[in-house]
DNA sequence: GGAAAAATGAGGGACGTACCTCAAAAACGC
DNA sequence: GCGTTTTTGAGGTACGTCCCTCATTTTTCC
């Protein structure tokens, strides 16, 4: 049916072995040779097999994936996908290691980073800040040949081969026209909410807001960025704080996750619902609070996608062949009450007796 | 490292032969035996690995897609992604061929699917209107132990084994709700454009989109349906009449493909812009008028992931191993101005070859 | 307890490729 | 044209699984 080596062998009339020179580049071989095994390729359509050769090879990819400790409910569903698509990719050689590291601490980060090329590793997925250390330690990883992924907050400075989350910018300019069609005409004001202004992601999708914002609907004033540094207890009492000095808010653009806090401080003021709430990533509270109104929209990134993609993407790094660029482009989804979907972003793999 | 068929073998005490009747569900092994190998796959947590396997069996799947004749932008790009997921898939012992047949044609339909299971199809991805004659060559086909999977528009009454597309009725109330927040709080009315009425995607469509106006927007009324019977000349005439007729028409929500006709036929009359314009399927037209904001907002389905998702779920099918239903669930997607993705939804394959 | 049936073991060939060795052939340098 | 180097051929083993056959053991049933 499909070509073989042994098929462009006799086309090429040459001997297998001089077929699988060239197939692997292997040196020894005349132009001439290369030449007609090529031609012989063309001619047939021949396409390597690649299931076979990674089995001839017993090549496995062991990927590292790396990821902040911080525990907010999008790292759990983030780490939950990664998992996931791990466990389904394991039937093709695949296998997904996860890391931890504080934070706060960008050396500990590097010093974690720099152990991993001695440990077999094919490739890294890496969620972190960008930092002058970090761009070190993954040039440190690029130069053993180990092809580096940025996640969710892309590292462009870093060199990393690929970015595997959504173009932040355009997100923030997505919630700015839900937030701008949501509120109508009429005038007044927006609180924004970020976790904090040193990330990346957050610093765009601000900067994307403003854009529509001030392009858009004049009318509409966005408020200063409150930071909440990942406290919710911070969270609660600055949204708070504003709620009450602050009448004319009717909307409330929420950056960065701590969707649990934000709800809860709207209903304890008894304001749920009565005010236009948009934010990011679709966690399960997020889904529960879309339900009931208590969130208008959600901007997302399909995690289940983004794991997968980021998987396939290292792979592909590691054997060095071309990417499906249309494949790994992570959508900037929108969900509201009426197209959420029905299963969670990450479900438990339906089944691991691959029967 | 990884455990193989030898490593169970050895854990469960008893020889090859009897690990690979359990692992591929031959007949004559004891309960007991099956535990004890069971067991031991779970101890070890070995993964068959699916290549080697497939390598083994030298399984071939070759697909059938059969689609209606129609010309219409959206059928093409989903042709297109078809071809191109199977272009890819062809690294995985798959092959994608199409068919088309008459729109009109149900016997002419029928009579194509009768063929397929004698041309060593493995599975069939069909979209076509639900009819009796259908059903029974749907039953035919997985008689005959072929998968059939819905496309686009589902066919439960046919007993398909799985529907690749969107819950279209919660696709209209989507669209309804963005209509909705689009008017604002003024009265107003709505044109609601459909190609036929017989097909079961648009008539869910409508319902859903009814159901969110009259719950959440009272003020807007909905038109009765417009059906443009796949012709743009009706199309245009249809819809200059009613906006000629109707001037309180502020917003025109169109189920179905045929987006040229429309904004054509908006700027013949000068209302460019003017109107909230929602409508289904990012075609390559309907792209361009988001940008220019001929249309307001976009419901549509990633063709690539549909394609892609079809493929696998026939796999799984003709393997008879279960699906991961999370990665297989076709997003309702909105795509507004800020946040269209770059690339068309199905691109050439990157490179075919596979070095 | 003996015959029949069921379960299990042992072994081998195949899938398409990678990668190794050793020998043979061809090209090259002078 | 001889020796040297380069190129090519032939053949084997391996990867992990499937699937087949035939022999042997165990169980079942009367």
């Amino acid at each position: 049916m499909r070509p073989t080596v042994n098929d462009i062998a006799r086309e090429a009339g040459v001997s297998l072995a001089t077929v699988d020179r060239v197939l692997n580049e292997r040196p020894g071989v005349r132009d001439k040779t290369i030449r007609a095994v090529n031609d012989a390729i063309a001619k047939l359509g021949y396409v390597r097999d690649l299931a076979a050769a990674n089995l001839a090879r017993s090549r496995n990819y062991r990927m590292a994936v790396v990821l902040p400790d911080t525990e907010s409910q999008f790292l759990q569903t983030l780490e939950a996908a990664m998992l996931d698509a791990g466990r389904v990719a394991a039937t093709t050689r695949m296998e997904v290691r996860l890391h931890r590291f504080p934070a706060e601490d960008p050396h500990a980060l590097a010093t974690l980073l720099a152990t991993l090329p001695g440990r077999d590793y094919a490739g890294v997925a890496l969620m972190a800040p960008e930092t002058p250390i970090l761009r070190d330690a993954i040039r440190g990883l690029r130069v053993k040949g180990l092809p580096v992924v940025a996640l969710v907050s892309d590292l462009p400075s870093t060199g990393r081969d690929h970015f595997s989350g959504i173009d932040n910018r355009a997100a923030g300019r997505t919630a700015g026209v839900l937030m701008g069609r949501y509120l109508g005409a009429g005038p007044g004001q927006v609180l924004v909410i970020g976790q904090s202004l040193l990330a990346r992601d957050t610093i765009e999708r601000r900067r994307g807001f403003d854009e529509v914002m001030q392009r858009d609907f004049p009318g509409v004033e966005a408020l200063q960025t409150l930071e909440s540094h990942g406290s919710s207890q911070t969270l609660r009492q600055i949204v708070a704080e504003m709620l009450t000095n602050a009448p004319r808010v009717r909307g409330i653009y929420a950056m960065c996750d701590g969707h649990r806090a934000l709800t809860q401080t709207l209903a304890d003021m008894g304001l749920s619902g009565k005010l236009t709430v948009i934010c990011h990533e679709l966690t399960p509270h997020a889904r529960a609070a879309l339900e009931t109104g208590e969130i208008s929209a959600v901007i997302t990134q399909n995690l289940g996608h983004l794991a997968r993609s980021t998987l396939r993407v290292l792979r592909a790094k590691a054997d060095r062949v071309p990417l499906d660029e249309s494949q790994e482009q992570i959508r900037i989804e929108i969900v509201i009450r009426e197209n959420l979907p029905l299963a969670p972003d990450a479900s438990p793999a339906a089944a691991e007796t691959a029967a």
